[in-house]
DNA sequence: TGTACATCAGTGAACGCGCGTTCACTGATGTAC
DNA sequence: TGTACATCAGTGAACGCGCGTTCACTGATGTAC
């Protein structure tokens, strides 16, 4: 039963488990420091490996900076949608928002520190990445606009300006929540400033076309 | 003639200068990597003096770092105020603005990716130094702000909020525009898009109280 | 099912190199008289 | 003004250490028949 496929692939998915370490191991030490001063024996030593495995993997700690986006954003573009999509009136939709940044953070700081860390980071590879990745959001939240209210009537490039703006604003506050670790009152502080900007930035999106 | 005053003083002269040496050096090694990978012997080795000098002027490269934080930033107080208190309707302050962003990066790019690069980077003495740096100039936006009409009644906070936006703003401005680099249109594009945002933010402060 | 060969993730030794930091020093500049 | 001593920015040798990368290897997994 299943004899062929049962063992067939074990060899494939022990690799793939000590890639996933490999980057688990790096997303850890980047806390502290930056992709550029990442060492390829401190990442090994922590998944307690041979240094020289490190190349069955990953050519340079550069190429496992692009993995790791693409795990941290990948995943994230429908989530973001369906909390845009979702209907009420914007306080809702501002109010949604703000907590789905508030939960990233909270159930992914360390993916969160390193995008906001190598966004403008010294690795040109990784920064191309996240910025591809960000431009990618921001097309996806333009196609979302178009299709409700307030966007009503805009050029196209106006609705693009707001979307870049709504995506650069919500990696801003991931930023903030971040800064404002385990304190609650910071968080709460930190949650109240990105609903009232958000809130500016929809009543003038209101009034654009006046 | 002056003979006290001329001799007196030539020692501390050339430690500034040796000092200020470092700075530009490490600022130029910064310009392709992290202040968390730069180390205290490329810099001497930069400025062509013995790595033990270096402990002359700073005690590592993380308090080089947080010098050059005054030097990118601490000048600027003045600068950013006089644009905002510039009279003309809105949208001349926001040409001003954008135009001042645009020479800010021109003329000291190094300055300003450094300032971009840690801002969120791997040092944290330097990420509190910027930090500090750029909440006072929110307050002194702010202060800028609560003389002008579009912001008669608001309430303080709000008012604080506000100018906050504004200074994500123009740190986000300013990273574009290095983005953009040389290519004349690209940098267009950047003056464009951030004008537009300025606008959209002035018009929803102007409706903030409907 | 069993056998014989191929693949390849991870090993371990070795390399040359640049790192940060210590230390005693030199010699020009500064100060006291 | 001249002299004698103090200061201190920068020197140069030395240290132990961890780095990235190479290479030939091992032994479990995979494949062909």
């Amino acid at each position: 039963m299943s004899h062929i496929t049962a063992t067939t692939g074990v060899r494939q998915a022990r690799k793939q488990k000590t890639r996933q370490a490999l980057l688990d191991a790096a997303l850890g030490l980047l806390e502290e420091q930056s992709l550029s001063s990442l060492g390829l024996r401190e990442v090994t030593r922590a998944v307690g490996i041979t240094p020289t495995a490190f190349y069955r993997h990953f050519r340079d700690t550069a190429d496992l900076g692009v993995a790791l986006v693409e795990e941290a954003l990948g995943s994230l573009h429908g989530t973001i949608r369906t909390t845009l999509a979702t209907t009420g009136d914007s306080e809702e939709r501002i109010a949604g928002t703000v907590e789905l940044i508030a939960a990233l953070v909270r159930d992914f700081p360390a993916h969160v520190r390193f995008v906001a860390r190598e966004q403008h980071g010294g690795v040109r590879a990784v920064r191309d990445a996240i910025a591809a990745q960000l431009e990618q959001f921001a097309r996806e939240v333009a196609e979302e606009l178009e299709g409700q209210p307030e966007t009503a009537g805009w050029r196209p490039d106006d609705v693009l300006m707001l979307a870049g703006l709504y995506v650069d604003h919500m990696v801003m506050t991931a930023s903030a929540f971040l800064a404002a670790g385990q304190d609650a009152e910071a968080r709460d502080e930190v949650a109240l400033r990105a609903r009232r900007r958000m809130r500016l930035i929809v009543i003038g999106s209101r009034h654009w076309l006046d």
